[in-house]
DNA sequence: CCCTGATTCGC
DNA sequence: GCGAATCAGG
């Protein structure tokens, strides 16, 4: 992927507002975080003095010009995808306040969705909830994005959506707590 | 483990 | 110039 003007813009943009790299990689697309990283670098734009992630300013130099690449690090190999921020940790309480919702007026469309971190597509990860919310078409057309289980493409609460009959899905809303 | 940004350096 | 690999930290 080249750094069209547009997308450099956008990387400027988005950085300027203060999104991590990961998440602006996710939005221009095509590139990792550490091509945004670099990027920014190579743009002299500002850093991030102190602010998310840390920095410790100056790092010895431990590679010496022709020191051979020793993988010291076996934990590092794990599988990394697209990165996202920090999960949803407030599912529970979410999932609470809309059990609790649903039991006190049972709207008669039964589209009620517990919340949702209006994640784009390409900023799904294996571990995130992939319950589609709202209209394809419209552009407000987001996902779930919160936690899911295990292997599991839905969270705890779309799960039960997902796999229920519409009849028991109230039981299994009130079995939820 | 998840994540963050920073740096180096082969390409 | 680019960005993967690595480092350093929360």
């Amino acid at each position: 992927m080249n750094w069209t003007d547009e997308r450099v813009e956008k990387l400027k943009k988005l950085w300027s507002e203060g999104l991590s790299a990961s998440q602006i990689a996710a939005q221009l697309g095509g590139v990792s975080r550490n091509a945004v990283i670099g990027k920014v670098h190579r743009l002299s734009l500002p850093g991030r003095a102190k602010a998310g992630g840390s920095t410790t300013t100056v790092r010895t130099p431990k590679r010496t010009t022709s020191a051979p690449r020793a993988p010291n690090y076996a934990s590092r190999i794990t599988t990394r995808t697209v990165t996202r921020q920090q999960g949803a940790t407030m599912l529970k309480e979410e999932i609470e306040i809309d059990t609790v919702e649903e039991v006190r007026f049972r709207p008669a469309a039964n589209v009620v969705v517990p919340i949702s971190r209006r994640l784009g597509l390409t900023e799904l990860t294996e571990r995130t909830c992939k319950w589609p919310v709202g209209d394809p078409l419209k552009d407000d057309f987001h996902f779930c994005g919160c936690e899911s289980p295990d292997s599991s493409p839905y969270c705890t609460y779309h799960q039960r959506m997902a796999y229920q009959p519409v009849n028991e899905r109230r039981k299994a809303a009130n079995r939820v707590a």
